[in-house]
DNA sequence: CTGTTAGCGCTTTCAC
DNA sequence: GTGAAAGCGCTAACAG
């Protein structure tokens, strides 16, 4: 219907007879406009199907009304934190845009900086963080990071209680008889990493178990960076006999490492992870793991960027509680 | 350190000290530029943190080298979906950006054409959009369709086997000696949903079982949606000893109807859904049901629409095979 | 090789 | 109550 496909600002002003000017005012209900014009106008809007362009408008002034997710990549993590971000934003007005490069998250630390420069200031009204790697952001728009480098740190923060969770992880491991326990670690960036070996070492040390330097490692998050850390464990001498894995991922990974070198799971190796994602519960066998409420982590953040943007006074900082789930992954020594 | 925090083109080309035009060249590496500016450019933008922002780009250039998806929601099947596509996304040099509204699908018929309008044309180079209600879409952008409407339509379409997948639920049932099998279809704006009943029903027919009005009924896709047709069905005089849900969610969301009626399942009660979102293994009892590869029929959205973007040739149409995982939700009569 | 100019679609003064 | 004009940050002609 109209040259280049897309039926613009103008083409509603030209087909109804009056300026731009007024359309976007009518469009944007501002008041000063006679409802006969008005009336016309919105005729031709629905006619034509206009929609306003959020880029064109964004452009221009400070409202999109639409909440940025930045992530890393789109993996199960990020993934149950959008289901709750997505529960959260109905009603309120707001749409959502996840916003993800190209995943090379290694080589691309600060990624988070660059996307909210492309994006900030003008597309989003407000970002969550989703277990960014720098701390120091500037506060072009408000933002709330979950998970993030260093804890509470500058900026609004939803995290879970990986300190008690990780305690409650190493304990169940204890209570079922283990006592050469390997650690294999998440991304030692992130404060919940740094947590969950705390918590680990606090509980063995609260045991009068000792920890052996040689049992603790660094998976990464990431399941290829799990891969060789956990062989390394699973071929020791003295092998463990529990891993307690700083994620579901990493706790995935060490699985298949183990079972490529003939462990069988529980009965060779009990292996415990965090996160609680949909996938743990997939895994064979399933996965005892410690749940973090990310759905829930995912709302929050939602309602605390939503009063950010408002204005709304509120506490910077939301923990949030973990808990055991069993499953078949570990057995009683 | 620049006004509003933000800085832009100008803040490098002044910086710098040349016009901002100069600048644009270096970012895009347009030749014509003199090695020693191109230097001093490249610095000036590194000291300063430049990146150049993604709404003011695309409203000037036709390619930004951003996907976009567009969502009703993030639920599990969209965001399985999700994951697909940022695994193939990595290393093509594109950025994703899964654009959602505030959920309200339901009342809102129609919502792809909105986003499209909204994003289309600037912000993105393609689109996927996940099982679009409407079908007759204007061709701003490339776009690919996942699980659409109705079927194979003008849009290139990427689907899985939903009337082969539905047979092989229905024989199962029927294997284990059910009769008497209800049917939970799903948004019947949907092609799939259409070919999931349609498989029943031959499957039935071909079992020579004859299909009893009464036990079919709409689910819709959506939990909430289910609870009322899934009560109808469990408190029929003669009540179903199996239903097959036209897709997980409405599986989990008839065993917990089921479970509040008093029925145990499998024992009173036989379920088995479609999709084999990662929910379904966390269901009580894991769910019997009929995979799709959602993240692969992301994955090859991913390369269609490259494909198209680049005017590469290829079959406009792409289903993948389905296949049964069982589970813990049937039992044999 | 570099800068000037125009303009993408929109919102926002500010005249009329 | 309405429209003309400026300008958001950027890229694409076109001059110089």
């Amino acid at each position: 219907m109209f040259p280049n496909g897309r039926v613009t600002i103008g083409d509603v002003a030209r087909t109804a007879g009056v300026s731009v000017a007024t359309v976007s005012k009518v469009i944007n209900q501002r008041h000063g406009v006679a409802a006969a014009t008005s009336e016309r106008v919105l005729e031709v809007v629905g006619q034509l199907g206009y929609e306003s362009s959020l880029v064109a408008r964004s452009l221009r002034s400070l409202r999109t009304n639409v909440i940025g997710i930045l992530v890393a990549e789109f993996e199960p993590y990020s993934t149950e934190l959008l289901k709750g971000t997505s529960a959260a934003v109905e009603g309120t007005g707001y749409e959502l845009l996840a916003y993800s490069g190209s995943g090379l998250t290694g080589e691309n630390a600060g990624w988070e900086r660059r996307y909210l420069a492309r994006l900030g200031g003008t597309l989003i009204d407000g970002a969550i963080l989703v277990t960014p790697t720098v701390v120091d952001v500037d506060h072009d728009i408000p933002i709330v990071a979950v998970d993030p480098h260093l804890g509470p740190s500058a900026l609004p923060t939803i995290d879970s209680d990986s300190l008690g969770g990780a305690i409650a992880a190493t304990e169940y491991l204890l209570r079922l008889g283990h006592r050469r326990i390997g650690f294999l670690g998440g991304r030692p960036d992130l404060d919940s990493a740094r947590l969950r070996e705390q918590g680990f070492r606090s509980a063995m040390a609260a045991a009068g178990v000792p920890v052996h330097p040689e049992l603790m490692r660094v998976g990464g998050y990431r399941p290829g960076a799990a891969e060789l850390p956990a062989r390394e464990l699973l071929t020791l001498a003295e092998r463990p006999t529990a891993i307690f894995a700083g994620n579901d991922l990493t706790a995935i990974q060490t699985m298949e490492v183990a079972r490529s070198l003939g462990l069988r799971i529980p009965e060779d190796l009990s292996v415990i992870g965090f996160d609680n994602v949909p996938e743990s519960a997939l895994a064979n066998p399933p996965l005892t793991t410690i749940q973090q409420p990310i759905q829930q982590m995912g709302a929050e953040a939602v309602r605390m960027l939503i009063d950010l943007i408002n204005g709304t006074e509120r506490a910077p900082h939301l923990r949030l509680p973990t808990s055991l789930v069993e499953r078949s992954s570990c057995r009683a020594l």
